[in-house]
DNA sequence: CGCCCATGTGGCACTGACTGCCATCTTGGC
DNA sequence: GCCAAGATGGCAGTCAGTGCCACATGGGCG
């Protein structure tokens, strides 16, 4: 979690300090005016930066909120990578994504600053939009990765790799709606309702319900 | 399926024949030079209108190639809303889809058309992600609509849309994968085995893998 | 038939996202 | 200290998308 905060280059550490100077500053906007009425150049101001230089750290004034996620994308790459042929997959990446939240619920900090993010996610369309295409471009990597670790076909592992985002995605969704309706939930029991109720929808139910058939 | 062709006001007769103008102008203009080189402009001309109007009928170029799909969406939601407690909606939409699958492959037309419109969609990620977003905004009206058919919770009912949204996805990409390859499948037969796919993905396995454990 | 309102269309001007290019500065290896 | 690589900012340009207004057209109604 903290083991490459120091021994960076003096660059790389820059970098980094202007990407969370620029995400703060998008978050903050987008809270309080809206995506619609922030330009990219109020955030380029607010980050102490131009506009030019904001637009080579992110492409879309969207993005700009999403910076920060890349480290969670390159533990649950390395997670599918050590995955071998056998292993369940969709298990690994339930695993992680526990963990993932653990660390949320542990770290205030960042835990706030990603549940203001779902939350704008929630409420702004454009913001939702640029999410779930990030999303997208990341499940080809992520496919592949696990192809090759586990020997999977590609049908299947998409088929994980495409249910545990919309899981994720619902889970945080459902998290979101708890703290707004006033008494915030726990994520990890967020997650465990989500799943349960994804995998009884997916898997052709029986009985369990409390009507009759019609 | 043709019940509304004659009976309307010329009025709209005429909006759904500019629809359909600007719809096959777009898709034409994006296959041959690419989303990205292709100008709003450029497909208005195609299409015999005015920029401005243009806009007037889809919000961004990229929805232009998506004018058509309109009722397959109204059928699903009265699919939804005619289901009563105690049905199962994930297989009820099941049966929807299926049937919407083998209507595209019965008429040759439309098909080739909602055929090439995804095929758009997985090589053009801007496109990609208007599919994404235009689903992201139909799923609040498809989840309440559950809700008030059947009685669910929210949490089940958002379960079930997302679940069948992904299934729905997975199922076109590998339909346009295997015509891409050179084989075109069945899109029942791709179906069948992605909804096989996603369900064992889901289930949280046990046996059936080749291997041993580790 | 002719009138009128609702609705559709086009033109114009405008904002703002994003890009290419270049000139300048800073970093880090030598 | 010196140089190549990389980062930054400014400038000009393209193009998506919108508000406004002026005009045309469809369809009901007397």
């Amino acid at each position: 979690m903290d083991s490459d905060e120091r021994q960076l280059s003096l660059r790389e550490r820059r970098r980094r300090q202007t990407e969370d100077e620029i995400g703060v500053a998008a978050l903050d906007l987008f809270e309080r005016q809206g995506v619609a009425a922030t330009t990219a150049e109020d955030i380029a101001r607010a980050a102490g930066i131009s506009p030019r230089t904001f637009f080579r750290f992110c492409a879309t004034k969207e993005q700009a909120v999403m910076l920060g996620d890349g480290e969670l994308e390159v533990d649950l790459l390395a997670e599918l990578g050590a995955l071998r042929a056998g292993d369940d997959a969709y298990a690994a990446l339930e695993a992680y994504w526990q963990d993932a939240l653990t660390r949320l619920g542990t770290d205030p900090t960042s835990g706030d600053r990603f549940l203001r993010v779902r939350r704008l996610a929630l409420h702004e369309p454009t913001v939702l939009a640029t999410s779930l295409r990030l999303d997208a471009e990341r499940t080809d990597l992520r496919v592949s990765t696990l192809v090759a670790s586990t020997g999977v076909t590609p049908l299947r592992a998409r088929a994980v790799v495409d249910a545990f985002s919309t899981l994720v995605r619902l889970t945080l969704e459902e998290w979101v709606r708890s703290v707004e309706a006033g008494d915030p939930a726990d994520p990890l029991e967020v997650y465990a309702q989500c799943r349960v109720a994804f995998r009884e929808a997916v898997a052709g139910r029986s009985r369990h319900s409390q009507g009759a058939r019609a």
